[in-house]
This record gives structure tokens, C-alpha cells and sequence, in this order.
DNA sequence: GCATAATATATGCTATTACATATAATTTAC
DNA sequence: GTAAATTATATGTAATAGCATATATTATGC
């Protein structure tokens, strides 16, 4: 689970915005942010949703068996 | 969001499993995936990454911009 | 070094989820 | 049609997220 949440994380510190930014954009507080980012709190789906849209991101739900392929093409995107 | 529960919940019947069963696989009880199923429960972040790994299923963000890809990735898988 | 910026921690309150259990309603199978 | 299977709804409790606000701590920039 800490793995989309760390990804968020690292696309907020590339993006250049502060946790109060991301705050503000999501109407969650700045130390709700810190603590959903430090693993302290679970999150409810929708609050992920949000927080990753707000980023350029999307959740998708994928097959196991296709993360490796997956993972390959947003490496090759990464590039 | 509920994107992400549909495509978990047709998953589910797609494995032929009941909500009773995944229930039981996840701790939840069997009503409690029902509301989730029908979109009156907003789950924790955990709660999705769990059942969707009981359905072989990954929670995967992406960038924004490769969602119309990895749907045409996913398409060619369910050929 | 110091001021400022940014993040982490604390406290408190409300609303909701998670979970248990029971039962009602609907669907399925025969 | 009816019984059994399955899902939806109800009630209740405990834990936690969401949210507000304040402040402590750490990081950054000069």
C-alpha cells in the first residue's frame, strides 16, 4: 500500500509543491498530508484518487500478471 | 473511484466468488464488501490493495497521460 | 548563524469505516 | 413455486480518517 503512497510523494517533491499546496488544492490539512505521506494514516480511497489527480495521476486496477509489463512501459516513459 | 470498485467487483464474479468468501478470504465481513461493492462505503487504501490482491489484482499509479496505452494494454490482455 | 519555509507532532472534535451479528430481500437452481 | 444461496439492510461498538488549529522541529537559503 505504501508503495502508491510513496510514488505520490516523490510526484509531489518532483512537481515542486509543498504539502500546505497539495493541502490547500485537496481541502485536507497540510499535517493530515504529512501523515498520509509518513504511512500514519490510511487513507480512504477517494482521498487517494484526489490527491493522485491533483498530481497528473490515475489509480488503475490492474491484472497481477501484467504489472511487469506495465512497470516496463512507464520505465520506458520515465526516459 | 468507484471505477476501481466495479472492476474489482466484476472481478469477483468473473472468479465466480461469492462476497461471503471474499469476505472471509479478507476479514471483512460479508455486508460490510457489500457497501463497499455498492459504493456506500469509502474504503481505506489497504482495505482496496487487499481485496484487489485477493482477486489478482494490482493498484498501480500511473501518469495521467499513459492511461489511454495501458487501457489499450489491458484491452489486448482480456482477448 | 539566523530568518524563513516546510514538515512533523499535538490536541480535539465529528463523521465514517471496520467489524460483528442478525435478518430482510433478492437471486438462483431445481 | 419453493428452498437454498446470495446479497442488501439494520443495529451496535470501537477505531480511525478527516479536518481544524496550533506549535515544535527540521530544512533551506542567504
Amino acid at each position: 500500500m505504501h508503495g502508491i503512497i510513496d510514488q505520490l510523494r516523490h510526484t509531489r517533491l518532483a512537481k515542486k509543491l509543498k504539502q500546505s499546496e497539495l493541502g490547500h488544492k485537496s481541502g485536507l490539512p497540510q499535517s493530515h498530508i504529512s501523515k498520509i505521506e509518513q504511512g500514519k494514516a490510511d487513507p480512504r480511497l477517494s482521498t487517494v484518487v484526489d490527491l493522485a489527480r491533483l498530481l497528473d495521476q490515475e489509480l488503475v486496477l490492474v491484472p497481477r500478471s501484467m504489472l511487469p509489463a506495465i512497470r516496463a512501459m512507464l520505465a520506458g516513459e520515465e526516459l
